[in-house]
DNA sequence: GAAAAATACATTTTT
DNA sequence: TGTATTTTTC
């Protein structure tokens, strides 16, 4: 699907036209007005925008820089602006191809004085708001009142997101904790404001501020960009989307791509509303569906469709595709969390292909423990995409506070970490006494500790200490603009005998991990200061600020992909495994009493299902433990929903015998010479009766099977392990059933 | 200030 | 059950 490489200055229509399908043709041909374009799974979207943004340039003559593309993610981005200039060559450069989140900074660094913040403004992360918050708790002796500051940021967050300010939150507030609330919010936006900071949300809130206070910013901004386009549109929230609309109301020109069916992040504030209404929100909106797909084979589309299809809220799409139909969708009923790890190891070694061609997918990062652990045991080299993030790591955020506090001097959550990492005798008590002089001054807590060494006098060991350290940050600050980055964290990093004090604090292991995080971030450094025109501090930290996970690079290696389903959105792998779908895991139970809620989950069951291009697999496990309890689960609803026709089931041999869990794993899907004590020891399974032959289920007699349910047996042939049942399901009609796998009872 | 013990808490996490 | 965070102890 990549453009061939060469840079061009100029496209004919006809070739940014070729080898595109009708409908994606006429995506990329409707330049002008409201657009939503409905791009189902592996329906080529990319391929369509990135043509469109081409076809608008060099057929349509429209300038680079009239163009404004948002996307929601760093990696989205950056394909797109690497496809794009591929198509156009440098040309390229001129277009704003950013995530919201950017986008938004970029305008707000240049407009946000009139805002009361300045142009370095740091931006908080979620730990950073967090801290804050705690900060705020202590201060206002809010720790007996029955909220928690997880709870509070949740509550504010979704505020933000809804485009609800501090002021509004108060006047909209009824309840008492919702005065409570609104209290805190409008303390920790002071707090922010104090340390010229930014949360995520008010990247966006304070861009539609700025624009609703400042006509004539808006107006720049509407002038200048004439022609934008949003992917991912399925998960805009509804200050993404205020801000598109003033955007783009002089001229309509905006274009929208997503998918209803793939909207997952409606706890983070995205709204499904904005796509189900486009046509309404937008006079003569066009609708184009790519529905197309040229990723999976039929029968794992048609699968993915029987599940969505259940669905009410949705535009409703039907997807298709000249792949072959292919194999079947394999559902597996495991006897519990060990042995559906078993499972798929087994298929990985079975189909032994290139293990990139392999993902597994969960509900909850707590399923991946198992996994890995099975795979590490038996040597299959694996990467877990999401979950820890590097920027997250204590060692990394220690020394990007640093580089924080010395590029913002307000910045007082970044001070307040580093000020006594390393230990430097700054204790409890003077850290008290710094805080309550920063909240009497109203400043900030570096300019408290400033105040207090210069007013005082006295030889305190913190004093020295304090007045050891400022004297470190000013002279790093200088420091700041005449030496690159790099050699700037390599200088905090010598002064401050990091290294010396990262190895007192933590055992050989972890002191070594910590040293690769540390020399990883220095190459992270480099190769930012080697892409940057103007590499700088702020720019720098405004880079990292807005990263994520999924933007690092993983090295190109031949490994297994673990990740969470939400992870998995936009990719694709010839072979994934869905394991843990079960009742009450996924969909999770959570989500039992709530409608839209469940309707998401199917969402992301389809999203899941969608990213496997040849053989899909999904694994229940009957029994599992979950947080300190083993329960029993019945397969998932989901399951059910596919077509019964597209699946192959098999359950573990011996699990309808058992009543319970059994600690002795079984082994039936263990692989030969494995160790451990359960395969020498004499398995416990051999007390336990078992199907051996056929003639256990004679013709004409009733069984029960975990998915199919009730049925009668029609016919037998085979014996021993080629043992074969024609059953007759009471709902799920005739089927042919391998008697070594399905776990029959008799009924 | 660090280690040990007690306690709380567990869905997903694009920026 | 695993872990992250807080409190207690030395």
């Amino acid at each position: 699907m990549a453009e061939t490489g060469v840079e061009k200055s100029g496209n004919s229509p006809n070739a940014l036209l070729s080898g595109l399908n009708p409908v994606q043709r006429e995506a990329v041909q409707s330049c002008r007005g409201p657009l939503l374009i409905l791009a189902g799974a592996g329906s080529g979207k990319t391929r369509v925008i990135v043509h469109r943004i081409a076809y608008m340039i060099d057929a349509e003559g429209i300038a680079p820089a009239s163009i404004l593309a948002v996307t929601f993610t760093n990696k989205a981005a950056g394909e797109m602006r690497e496809r794009v200039h591929r198509l156009v060559g440098p040309r390229a450069g001129q277009i704003w191809i950013n995530t919201f989140h950017s986008t938004c900074s970029r305008i707000l660094r240049t407009h946000i004085s009139r805002l009361g913040y300045t142009d370095r403004f740091v931006i908080y992360d979620d730990k950073d708001q967090l801290s804050l918050l705690k900060e705020i708790f202590q201060r206002l002796n809010l720790s007996e009142l029955a909220l928690k500051p997880e709870v509070v940021r949740a509550v504010v967050n979704d505020a933000k997101n809804k485009g609800i300010d501090d002021h509004e939150f108060a006047t909209r507030a009824a309840t008492f904790q919702e005065q409570k609330i609104a209290e805190i919010y409008r303390s920790y936006q002071q707090q922010l404001q104090e340390y010229d900071a930014l949360d995520f949300g008010d990247l966006h809130l304070l861009t539609v501020k700025l624009f609703g206070q400042f006509p004539e910013v808006l107006a720049e901004y509407q002038q200048r960009f004439q022609y934008v386009l949003v992917d991912e549109y399925q998960d805009t929230n509804e200050v993404q989307y205020r801000l598109l609309r003033l955007l783009t109301e002089p001229h309509g020109n905006v274009c929208v791509v997503g998918d209803d069916d793939q909207s997952i992040y409606s706890w983070r504030g995205a709204r499904l509303k904005n796509i189900l209404d486009f046509e309404a929100d937008y006079a003569g909106a066009r609708v184009i569906r790519l529905e197309e797909n040229y990723r999976s084979t039929q029968n794992i589309l048609a699968a993915a469709n029987g599940v969505i299809s259940r669905n009410r809220q949705r535009k409703g799409k039907d997807l298709w595709t000249r792949n072959q139909a292919g194999e079947l969708v394999s559902v597996y009923i495991a006897d519990d969390e060990y042995e559906e790890a078993r499972f798929i190891l087994d298929k990985i070694r079975e189909h032994a292909r290139d293990l990139a061609d392999y993902a597994i997918f969960y509900r909850t990062n707590a399923q991946s423990r198992i996994l890995e652990e099975a795979l590490s045991r038996q040597g299959v080299p694996y990467v877990i995409v999401g979950g820890f993030r590097f920027y997250d790591r204590a060692e990394i955020k220690d020394l990007l506070a640093y580089l924080r506090v010395i590029n913002n001097p307000r910045d007082s959550i970044s001070l307040l970490r580093i000020i006594n990492v390393p230990t430097r005798g700054v204790g409890k008590k003077t850290l008290e006494m710094l805080k309550d002089l920063a909240a009497e001054k109203a400043c900030s807590l570096g300019q408290a500790v400033e105040l207090w060494l210069d007013e005082g006098s006295g030889t305190g060991k913190a004093r020295q200490a304090l007045a050891d350290f400022v004297r470190q940050i000013h002279r790093w600050r200088q420091l700041q603009g005449q030496v690159s980055v790099g050699d700037l964290l390599q200088e905090i990093i010598a002064a401050t005998d990091y290294h010396n004090w990262l190895q007192r604090g933590s055992n050989r292991h972890l002191y070594d991990s910590k040293k690769e995080n540390i020399a990883e971030l220095f190459n992270s450094i480099i190769s930012w200061e080697r892409n940057e025109e103007q590499p700088s501090l702020a720019g720098y930290l405004e880079s990292v600020a807005l990263i994520s996970e999924v933007d690092r690079e993983v090295p190109e290696q031949s490994r297994v992909t673990l990740m969470t389903l939400h992870g998995a959105k936009g990719l694709e792998f010839p072979v994934v495994f869905m394991a843990g779908m079960e009742e009450g895991l996924f969909p999770n139970r959570k989500c039992y009493n709530r409608d839209a809620e469940m309707e998401e989950e199917r969402r992301l069951c389809y999203v899941g299902m969608t990213r496997a291009q040849e053989k899909l697999y999904m694994i229940a496990s009957r029994s599992r433990q979950f947080q300190g309890v083993r329960n029993e689960n019945k397969p998932s609803r989901f399951l059910l929903d596919i077509p019964r026709e597209l699946i192959d089931a098999q359950a573990s041999e011996a699990s309808g015998y058992r009543p319970a869990y059994r600690t002795r794993k079984p082994e039936q899907y263990s692989s030969p010479g494995r160790e451990g004590p359960a395969a020498s020891a004499p398995s416990r399974r051999s007390k336990s009766p078992q199907p051996s032959s056929t003639t256990e289920f004679a013709i004409g007699s009733k069984v029960q099977h975990p998915v199919f349910g009730p049925g009668v047996v029609a016919a037998a042939e085979g014996s021993g392990k080629d043992a074969k049942l024609v059953i007759i399901f009471r709902d799920r009609g005739r089927k042919k059933i391998a008697l070594q796998y399905a776990s029959l009872t008799r009924g």
